[in-house]
DNA sequence: CAAGAGATCATCT
DNA sequence: GATGATCTCTTGA
C-alpha cells in the first residue's frame, strides 16, 4: 500500500460531482476513544446549493443549516427521522452551500468495535447506509463543525483509484419530496460492491 | 423476498 | 403541528 495521504481543503473545494465521485475508493478514519476505525467509501451522494431541493439549504440558512456554509472539508452531521446521524462533508467554496453524504463504507480496521456500537456482526450490514456509518463509527452530533483533517476524523488515499467504469450513478435515496430534483444522477457507488446501501 | 409500519425528535412553519 | 438525506422488524406470499 502507498503511504496515505489525507485529503484537506483543496479536495473539498472542487465541484460538488467531481468531489462525491473523487471520494470512492478513499478511506474514511475516525480515532475512537483508543481505537481506529477506518474503512473504503463505497457509496456517497451530491448535495449542492439553494437550489438543489433535496438539498437542507434549498430553504436558505438557518441555525442547521449553517455548518454547510463554511469551507470546504468542514464536517457537517444532522439528525434524520429523529433517530439516526447523518455524515456529510461540506464542498465548494465558503458560502456556496455544498457537500457530499458518506452512504455507505466497507469495514476495514476495528471492526470488533464497529460490531460493537452497532450490536451486530454481520459484516455486510455494520456500514451499508448513512445511519449505519454513523453508528458503527460513533459519529453523533458533536463532530458537527469539525475541520478536516482533525486529529479524530479524516479521509486519507490509500492508492486504490476506481475507475469511472465501475462507478454507478443514480438517483438520490429518499428524496421523493424535491421535485424534479429528486431524478438527477447524483447518488455515487462503485459497481458491485457488497457493501452498498441498496442496489 | 417484498412491502409496510413504527420508532422518535430537532428543526422549521 | 408537520416532517423527514433511515433502519429494523413483522407480515404474508
Amino acid at each position: 500500500m502507498k503511504r496515505p495521504k489525507k485529503l484537506a481543503t483543496a479536495f473539498f473545494q472542487r465541484p460538488t460531482l467531481t468531489v462525491a465521485r473523487g471520494l470512492l475508493g478513499k478511506y474514511l478514519v475516525v480515532e475512537h476513544g483508543r481505537e481506529t476505525l477506518s474503512g473504503k467509501i463505497v457509496e456517497t451522494e451530491a448535495y449542492r446549493g439553494e437550489d438543489d431541493l433535496a438539498c437542507h439549504t434549498s430553504k436558505g440558512r438557518t441555525k442547521r443549516t449553517e455548518t454547510l456554509y463554511k469551507k470546504a472539508g468542514t464536517i457537517y452531521v444532522y439528525l434524520v427521522y429523529g433517530m439516526y446521524y447523518c455524515l456529510n462533508i461540506v464542498t465548494e467554496k465558503k458560502d456556496f452551500p455544498s457537500a457530499v453524504l458518506i452512504r455507505a463504507v466497507e469495514p476495514r480496521g476495528g471492526i470488533a468495535r464497529m460490531e460493537k456500537n452497532r450490536k451486530i456482526t454481520a459484516l455486510h450490514n455494520l456500514a451499508s447506509g448513512p445511519g449505519k456509518v454513523c453508528e458503527a463509527f460513533g459519529i453523533t452530533k458533536r463532530m458537527n463543525g469539525v475541520v478536516i483533517p482533525s486529529p479524530h476524523i479524516w479521509v486519507e488515499d490509500r492508492g486504490e483509484a476506481v475507475k469511472e467504469e465501475d462507478i454507478v450513478k443514480a438517483p438520490r435515496v429518499g428524496v421523493a419530496y424535491a421535485g424534479a430534483c429528486a431524478r438527477y444522477p447524483w447518488r455515487f457507488y462503485i459497481k458491485s460492491n457488497e457493501f452498498i446501501s441498496k442496489k
